[in-house]
RNA sequence: CGGGGUGUGGCGAAGUUUGGUAUCGCGCUUGGUUCGGGACCAAGAGGCCCCGGGUUCGAAUCCCGGCACUCCGACCA
C-alpha cells in the first residue's frame, strides 16, 4: 500500500507535521520562497488549484447577483482611521508607503490589509436611493498583512483572496446575506474540496474587528488541529454611520445601509493539503484537481504503447476530464512517485500487456488500489472511480472531525482531552470573556465558535459553571 | 517580538573546532542501453560558500552587524 512507501525527502506527518507541510508544498512545486519574508511564489501547480476555487466561487457569486469591481491597493491613513475597532485590529499589522519617488507624502498611505474603508468610502459617494440596494460587490484581489511568523499557505504577509462587500436596505437583508455567503464557502469546501465543516458563529473576541457578528466554517486538520476555511460578517451599520453612507429610503427619510464583507483565502489551499495529504504527498479531491488522471505509458519504446496512451488521453479528454499523460523517458517507478507527490488522484498505466488484453490499470491515489479497466469502458469507469475518490477523500475527513471531536464538562475534562488525545471539544459555555481567557490560559484553546448546530453537552459553564445553554467548539487552532 | 536550529552549484550534505587550490551524492545536458514502483553506463556543464563590514600575506572557516529559512512560545486571519 502507498502509505509504506514513502517519498524518501518527505518527512514523516506523524513525526513533524510542520515539517511534512514545508516538504509537501515544496516538493509538489507548489510554493517557492521569495527574497522577502512572508512573501511566496504561488508556482503554476499551485496557481492552477487557486484558479479552479476561483471559478467555482466566482460561478456562484454571479449566480447570486454579485458583480467583480477592482478597488485601490492603497488606502489614506484618514480613511482608515474612521471606524474605531477597525483601525484598532489592523493598525499593528499594516505596512505604510511614506514616499512617492523621493518625495515624503503629505498623508501616509497603508497597503490594503482589506477594503472595507475603500469600499465605505466609494459607497458614501454613489449610494442615493433605496433603489440602489443592495449593493453587491466582490473583489479578488492579493491584501497585505504584516504578520509576525509566516508560513506558505497558512500565514503569508501578501495572500490572494476574495473579498465580498455588500449593502443592504435592511438588517434582516444583511444578515441573510451573510449566512447565505457562508453556505457558499461551506459547499465549496464540503462539495469541491471534500473538507468537512462546523458552521457557526465567532464570540465577541474572535470576531472580525469592527463586525457586529463573524460567522466562520472550521475544519479540522489531519493533526487535529483546527483550520479556519472562511468567514462572513454582519457590520449591522456601524460602518455606514462611520463613513456617512446614507440613502433615500422608500419613506424619503434618510436611513444607513446594513453592511456585510465575507473573504476567503489561498490558506485554504494549505487547509486542502493538510486534511488530505500523506507521506507521499499531495492527495487532491478529484473536483478540485487540477489535473484529475495522469496517463502513464508502460514500455513506451515497445509498439503502438505511446499512440494508445494518446489514445486513452484524448478520449478521457471528450469526455471532460482534465487528464494528462507523462511520455518522458523518465521510469515508470519514478513517474508513480512524482504524480503521487502531485496528488493526481487517479492513475492510469497503459502497457503492451494491457493492450494485448484490451485493458488498462487504474490506480487510486488516496489508497493505493489498482483495478483493471477495460478499454471499452474506459470513461464511464475512469468518471465512476474519480466519483468514488471525491467521497472516499470526504468520508475519510469527516470520520477524522467526528472521531476527534468531544465534549467535556469541566475545564479540566478539556484540559485532559487536549493533552492526550488534541482535537476539538464542545463544552456549555456562559458567555463571558473571562471564561474564554481562563480556558486559553488553562487548557490552552480558543474558541473555534458557536455552532449553528448546538448539543446539550451540559448545564452550566464548563469554566464558571454558570448556567449556560450555549454550546462552544474549543481547539488549538492554525 | 522572545528562545533554539540552519544558511556551501537546482536539491541534500561534508568541510568551519585547528584559516592555506571548492568536495560528495542526487538532479541537469549529450550519447547509448533500459522501461509493470523513484533504472544503468559514458562524457560534460554548473559555485559573489546568504549579504555587508573587519582581522589576516591569505577567510566557507575567526570577529562585528544585518537578512532569510525553520521549529517552539507570544500576537494575529
Amino acid at each position: 500500500m502507498a502509505k509504506d512507501k514513502r517519498v524518501e525527502q518527505i518527512t514523516d506527518m506523524d513525526e513533524d507535521f510542520a515539517q511534512w507541510f514545508t516538504d509537501v508544498v515544496k516538493k509538489a512545486g507548489l510554493i517557492d520562497y521569495s527574497g522577502t519574508k512572508g512573501f511566496f511564489i504561488v508556482r503554476p501547480y499551485a496557481y492552477a488549484l487557486w484558479e479552479n476555487i476561483q471559478s467555482v466561487l466566482d460561478a456562484r457569486f454571479k449566480e447570486l447577483g454579485h458583480e467583480n469591481v477592482s478597488m485601490p491597493l492603497l488606502i489614506p491613513e484618514s480613511l482608515l482611521q474612521k471606524e474605531k475597532d477597525h483601525v484598532e485590529g489592523f493598525a499593528p499589522e499594516v505596512a505604510w508607503v511614506t514616499h512617492g519617488g523621493s518625495e515624503e507624502l503629505s498623508e501616509r498611505l497603508c497597503i490594503r490589509p482589506t477594503s472595507e474603508t475603500l469600499f465605505c468610502d466609494h459607497w458614501s459617494n454613489v449610494l442615493e436611493s433605496w433603489r440602489d440596494l443592495p449593493m453587491l460587490y466582490n473583489q479578488w484581489c492579493s491584501v497585505l498583512r504584516w504578520e509576525k511568523t509566516t508560513r506558505p499557505f497558512l500565514r503569508h504577509r501578501e495572500f490572494m483572496w476574495q473579498e465580498g462587500h455588500t449593502l443592504h436596505e435592511t438588517a434582516q437583508e444583511a444578515e441573510a446575506e451573510t449566512q447565505q455567503m457562508l453556505n457558499v464557502y461551506a459547499e465549496l469546501c464540503e462539495d469541491y474540496l471534500a473538507m468537512p465543516v462546523i458552521k457557526g458563529r465567532k464570540t465577541e473576541k474572535e470576531k472580525f474587528a469592527g463586525a457586529v457578528a463573524t460567522y466562520t466554517i472550521e475544519c479540522m486538520m489531519h493533526d487535529k488541529k483546527a483550520l479556519q476555511g472562511g468567514t462572513s460578517h454582519y457590520f449591522g451599520d456601524g460602518f455606514a454611520r462611520a463613513f456617512d453612507i446614507q440613502f433615500s429610503d422608500r419613506s424619503n427619510n434618510l436611513s444607513y445601509p446594513h453592511q456585510t464583507s465575507w473573504g476567503l483565502s489561498t490558506r485554504t489551499i494549505g487547509g486542502l493539503i493538510m486534511t488530505h495529504g500523506d507521506n507521499n504527498g499531495l492527495n487532491l479531491p478529484p473536483r478540485i484537481a487540477p489535473t484529475q488522471i495522469i496517463v502513464i505509458p508502460i514500455a513506451a519504446h515497445k509498439e503502438g504503447v505511446l499512440d494508445k496512451a494518446e489514445e486513452l488521453v484524448m478520449r478521457l479528454k471528450k469526455a471532460g476530464i482534465r487528464v494528462k499523460s507523462d511520455t518522458s523517458d523518465q521510469s515508470p517507478g519514478w513517474k508513480f512517485a512524482e504524480y503521487e507527490m502531485k496528488g493526481v488522484p487517479l492513475r492510469i498505466e497503459i502497457g503492451p500487456k494491457d493492450i494485448e488484453k484490451g485493458q488498462c490499470m487504474a490506480v487510486m491515489r488516496f489508497s493505493g488500489e489498482k483495478v483493471p479497466v477495460d478499454l471499452s469502458q474506459l470513461e464511464d469507469k475512469a468518471s465512476e472511480l474519480l466519483d468514488v475518490i471525491q467521497k472516499s477523500l470526504y468520508q475519510r475527513a469527516k470520520d477524522n472531525l467526528t472521531s476527534n471531536t468531544r465534549s467535556a464538562k469541566t475545564l479540566s475534562e478539556v484540559k485532559a482531552i487536549i493533552e492526550g488525545q488534541g482535537g476539538l471539544v464542545n463544552t456549555m459555555w456562559c458567555g463571558s470573556l473571562e471564561c474564554e481567557m481562563k480556558m486559553k490560559e488553562d487548557a490552552g484553546v480558543t474558541s473555534r465558535c458557536i455552532p449553528f448546530e448546538q448539543e446539550r453537552v451540559g448545564d452550566v459553564c464548563a469554566i464558571c459553571e454558570k448556567p449556560s445553554d450555549t454550546m462552544v467548539v474549543w481547539g488549538v487552532a492554525y
